[in-house]
DNA sequence: TTGATGACTGACTGTATAGTCAGTCATATG
DNA sequence: CATATGACTGACTATACAGTCAGTCATCAA
């Protein structure tokens, strides 16, 4: 099919120009020449420069969270799941780190666009995510493996962790690798910080 | 000083129509019309739009981390001062919720403009109010409440949590209060995830 | 009263860019 | 060969907005 490729095409051409300028600085025009066409061609294939950004987000989002996804389903102690997904969320966004940066640094897709409620399907992409960490979250809990708790809000927790760590890296505020932020995220989410040698006498110790 | 007023008084507009529009339709004639000021009046005070943004969004950072600070300065006591800066980001929060909406979802000032380095003194907000929380952890490290770990990770990790649990909130997405989520929190920090009782026979668990 | 100062105004200009559409061209069809 | 189809083009239009500047007005000084 003619147009599924020139569609595919265009997004790609969409990701590159807002990796390189921004989605500030991404024009349609930019996006017409990057992926060598006119800029009527454009609007063949999509009716406004909005719903062509959004489309690029949502395929970048979608790649990502399959490719974590798939990664996951290689594993199967509930465990070594939650490792597993840290370190390809971690590693994933570190791969693509132009598209991201500007994904999670400049623009934010989850606050909803004014008027129409159904722009929230990006909304719907990202809580897929978060529910996906939760159920691997809720597994482990399930098995004994984690203490039972708000798997939701842990979820929530670790998703923004990781965003944290990725915009680190992405910044150049950390001279730490993908793997070595995953090690440590991992400590502090199953241990916490408390020093258990200082629970006896002291609030909030339980 | 009339021109400190005036100063106050647009920036003050500025973060109003911030909080209605968001950056991306927050226009200078629209920031005239809520400061009920001529467009040329505000040009007199700032040289260019992004000054303004950047000098109200910098104005709202800075107004933000104060608070916190001085919250937590009411406390002595390392754990204690955990809590209360948790406490007092969420609700702090929560309570300029519309701007810190915008500041947070929408644009994200970290991502350093292209060419000029001075851009950054937002940056330079950012990473001294990660700074203060990286010291509070510390703090509690040296007294012993908290074991030995990598505080500016776990600085980092917490932050980006309560922007989190913030999200959360501002987009409708829990019913949860400002104080239950810190709460919910503060036990992810202090406990972790992993079961206790399941420690011994297991990968990972020291 | 006259003139100077400077804060303020808002109509205007220039520019960037989203979106259009009349026309081209290659290919398929009768 | 003639005609039709439809993907593609890119010059053009419309619009929104940043930034300007000649001019107004109130206040103060001589």
């Amino acid at each position: 099919m003619l147009r599924e490729f020139r569609v595919r095409e265009i997004l790609d051409a969409t990701c590159r120009v807002v990796s390189r300028h921004g989605f500030q600085g991404a024009t349609v025009d930019r996006v017409a020449e990057e992926a060598k066409i006119a800029k009527g061609t454009i609007y063949l294939y999509f009716h406004k420069k909005e719903e062509l950004f959004k489309a690029a987000v949502e395929q970048g989002m979608e790649n990502f969270t399959n490719q974590v996804r798939a990664e996951v389903k290689e594993v199967s102690a509930p465990l070594e799941k939650i490792v597993c997904l840290v370190e390809a969320v971690l590693e994933l966004s570190d791969t693509n780190r132009d598209f991201f940066k500007m994904l999670l640094l400049e623009r934010n897709l989850l606050a909803a666009s004014p008027d129409h409620p159904e722009a929230s399907h990006t909304l719907d992409l990202y809580l897929d995510y978060i529910r996906f960490i939760e159920e691997t979250l809720q597994e482990a809990v399930d098995a004994g493996v984690l203490r039972p708790h708000d798997t939701e809000a842990s979820a929530f927790a670790l998703s923004e962790s990781m965003r944290g760590c990725f915009q680190q890296r992405a910044l150049g505020l950390t001279a730490r690798s993908a793997s070595e932020d995953a090690e440590i995220l991992l400590d502090l989410l199953m241990h916490g910080v408390l020093n258990p040698n200082y629970n006896s006498h002291k609030e909030l110790s339980s």
